[in-house]
DNA sequence: TTTATGCGGTGCAAAAAATGCACCGTACCT
DNA sequence: AGGTACGGTGCATTTTTTGCACCGCATAAA
């Protein structure tokens, strides 16, 4: 939108620290962008912008400024989604951070009926730890999270909680396979890999290995969850994870079995979005259609 | 500011009903106005005017923009306001609705109180009654209201509440006026001037009346406190007031006393703002004046 | 029914605003 | 000391906005 021009200019300079830099980005000279920048302090009765060696940064006023920008521009991004519901378009884009375990199936599948539905509405997904995602929604980047184990949840409100018991997973052929349910203490003795510290899959496990007196030292720690699932044919390990990011492939080669209640807790699985927010139709109807299904799962 | 041009004038078109009127008081002409519209509404992606013979009006696509402008001006100016703040430099501008009983002596002196400290500060203050007043919060019309007995509470948080008991205003030669304090049916056997329906004094009259099977035949009726006070001057008669809209004037011919709790409720008087509103900071401050010097009344 | 008035909308030229280019002075880094 | 990258500025150029004149249309008065 025309009006928000400047702001998104501002954003752009606050973004990468310099002038030259964010003209470029937006197709504009230095000149051009730094005149409206000066115009707009000038109008606006303060500098925005602290002039350091080697480029700008925003003062506490310009975080100000942002921050208002990003409201205002969200606010007025809802309105339009909803005018243009109610005038029977269904048209919209959701914006969505979320947890890892989401991708192989909940979510493409969540995506897809929605779309099948209402065939206007696209979609951003971004990967994000637990921290990062509620960051998002603060900063208006993103209009709901769908994360495991968030850790602040300040400016967070629970839309849906769903309880996820961890889940080792193994190749079918592994011995511990034949059980219904594995025993923590099992499965620290076998090599594991392990998510990442910042994943809220490890954070129980290492909890619940601290009270077992035991730890985990997995032989492989990455990131990708993919990764994990993949290794665990290659190698005799065990692989945790939650179940909402599991489905059993149809070559049968790989087993998931709980990992007790009595020794590694169940995380919890969080539906949220920006406290007190109004969010666009779409990504409201959105967020309950995900609501209802994570409440059957 | 500059950015919100556009809904400037789309909020004089929809004040005026016709472009051509608010191009008028916009100062410019009516085709720079009309293509600035259909621009908008091309770029919105909706129309948010309906084209009616004589003019036009708002659609609800309309009256959802302008409502998304006036929260965004709003905030926009708390912001700088804010900013200002930071910068010690106390300027700003204080948007008052009251009810009238406020307008003789509790309101100047804290007007004035508080310019005397920010010389900066400037006021704006409209008398509403109840009713009205709580749409100009809600409108954004008005920072802070400070209103009798308002009426619908929604949307409207409470910053400070004090009781009020009606008072009766007489010459001070009437022979009730040797008395500390009134019953109302001594009140209702006199002639009585009364405030219009629609105020909150006249409400708690009726109300407590009807009570004792009684009614209030007022020989005069209006809306202006002040003539109600100047009335019982000229003939022999009981006004009603509440007491912060009451002060003895000097040459005593004046008399207020408190009509019985026994017989009326006491009313409030209450200081209060949109709810969830962050105010800006002049405002905000000067609430809190104004909510210290009820908390002493 | 005709006429008159006032409305929103449009083509085109003039005015205003934003932009691009070339250049300045300055602070930092090597 | 020299090189580089930064923000800032004067000026010609481009883009956007505006004003004027005018159209078609609907309502209201003659």
């Amino acid at each position: 939108m025309k009006h928000f021009q400047t702001f998104a200019l501002i954003e752009a300079v606050a973004r990468s620290g310099s002038m030259r830099k964010a003209a470029e980005d937006m197709n504009l000279t230095a000149s051009a962008l730094n005149r409206r920048i000066r115009g707009f302090e000038a109008e606006f009765g303060s500098p925005i912008f602290e002039r350091i060696p080697g480029g700008v940064r925003l003062n506490p006023a310009g975080e100000m400024v942002l921050h208002h920008y990003r409201m205002s521009k969200s606010d007025f991004s809802r309105v339009q989604s909803q005018v243009a519901d109610l005038s029977g378009e269904r048209r919209g884009h959701v914006r969505i951070a979320c947890s890892q375990a989401l991708l192989p199936y909940f979510l493409p599948e969540q995506i897809a009926k929605y779309r099948a539905e209402h065939p206007g509405v696209t979609f951003t997904v971004k990967v994000r730890d637990r921290a990062q995602a509620e960051q998002e929604l603060a900063s208006y980047a993103s209009d709901i999270a769908l994360v495991f184990e968030p850790v602040y949840l300040v400016d967070f409100e629970v839309l849906e909680l769903v309880p996820q018991q961890v889940h080792a997973i193994l190749r079918s052929d592994d011995p511990l396979a034949a059980r219904k349910e594995l025993r923590l203490w099992e499965c620290l003795d076998a090599p594991s890999v392990a998510p990442d510290a910042k994943y809220g899959v490890r954070h129980l496990l290492e909890f619940a290995a601290r009270r077992l007196g035991r730890s985990l030292s997995p032989i492989l720690e990455t990131e990708s969850f993919e990764l994990i699932r993949h290794y665990v044919l290659h190698e005799r390990a065990i692989g945790f994870q939650i179940p909402i990011g599991l489905q059993a492939p149809l070559d049968g080669r790989l087993a998931f079995r709980p990992i007790s209640k009595k020794d590694v807790s169940p995380g919890s699985l969080i539906l949220g979005q920006l406290r007190g927010r109004t969010l666009p139709v779409a990504s409201a109807r959105f967020a309950m259609q995900l609501a209802a299904a994570l409440h059957r799962e």
